[in-house]
DNA sequence: GTTTATACATACATATACGAATGTAAACAC
DNA sequence: GTGTTTACATTCGTATATGTATGTATAAAC
């Protein structure tokens, strides 16, 4: 086929990213091959070895298209704003990003991959650190945001901010899990902001 | 090569699934192929088709091994011994599975296996099902330790023994998913007793 | 002691996947 | 308007995986 021009080159881009996440999702990271998501995508796997080198970099390109933009709310809602309880700051970063996967399916899938339907062995063990430096990153705002809570009272005082941070960390964490893996949703999506709310209840005072 | 005795056959039965373990670590599910196993074996691809029909069977015997003394073991900590206070009873189920996790190099490599060496695809979605069976079963032994906890007075009143059951469980989750991603174990191997003791310390009172 | 079933190994047929090499037509630079 | 580069499509060689079919030596049944 004939060349494009530089905007319909960056739309097939796009759209091998999007064909991958959708195959991803049905036969798994490992059992996908170039050849599948080129199908889906309506493009022959020539045109996927021009836009990228191997199927991890177009992984890697679909994971940045949801963690980039999680990084930055959650830098706006836990950092930036201060005019509000930090505790409720801590509650609405985990209830935006549970409503966040509700009302985006791409970012709804490439969780449920991330998590479900990908392998972690050596060639992804880049992503994997990544993933650990994200939940640093986590535990670090949360921290920070329960030391502002502490100071303004609203803790009790055997409560240790870095505790509760992993704390509710971990229980996130938790809850994302057991969010994308119930699928049928009567166990956990449809309880996750409840759930949320009862966990901050367990260290307000 | 020649016929062998039951006996001997059992043993090239167990041969398989702890050579299957190993490679599964390695390269994840998905990219073990049966020759893999064979080799890491010592035996043929006929040899594992004579004792499985295919690599989800070798699975699902694997994790067979460590779920079902997982059960014994929760409804021996939390069910059958009334001996001892109910919160330490979940303390000690908890601490009780991460030292599993320190001591046993076959539990620990199979949890890893189970969190991120594999993809839960349609063949697997039945794995899957009963991996929220098991958790729906933590949960309501959880929960009835935290009633009984909460008859001797043990709770502070507005906290709900469900509630705090499914927090505590998914608590729990996240901290397996991470004890199991931290492979360095600076951040939460090494810290893993610690933090279950600080989680259930913010539900005494 | 012969027969039969078992516990594999070997061989084969088929399918699939990868990466690179090559082909090509249009966009763009000049 | 010609040349070059881009953005793919097509083709090819090779490797690898699967499942089955067949071979075979021995344990077990009788």
């Amino acid at each position: 086929m004939a060349r494009k021009t530089k905007e319909d080159a960056e739309l097939t881009r796009k759209s091998i990213i999007i064909a991958a996440r959708e195959v991803f999702l049905i036969r798994g990271v490992s059992r996908t091959t170039m050849e599948h998501i080129a199908t889906q995508a309506g493009v022959t796997r020539g045109a996927i070895y021009w836009h990228f080198t191997n199927k991890t970099e177009i992984f890697q390109a679909m994971r940045e298209q949801v963690f980039l933009p999680l990084i930055d709310r959650m830098d706006d809602t836990l950092l930036v704003d201060n005019s509000q309880n930090p505790l409720v700051q801590i509650e609405n970063f985990l209830c935006g990003t549970i409503q966040l996967l509700n009302n985006s399916l791409e970012t709804r899938q490439i969780y449920e991959i991330m998590m479900i339907k990908c392998e972690y062995v050596i060639e992804f063990s880049v992503v994997l650190q990544e993933i650990l430096l994200t939940c640093s990153g986590i535990e670090e705002k949360l921290c920070f945001t329960y030391e502002k809570a502490k100071e303004q009272g609203l803790l009790h005082p055997s409560h240790e901010p870095a505790q509760l941070a992993i704390d509710t960390q971990l229980f996130f964490i938790g809850l994302l899990h057991m969010w994308v893996k119930d699928s049928d949703g009567n166990h956990f999506r449809n309880r996750a902001i409840k759930l949320i709310k009862a966990h901050m209840s367990l260290i307000i005072r």
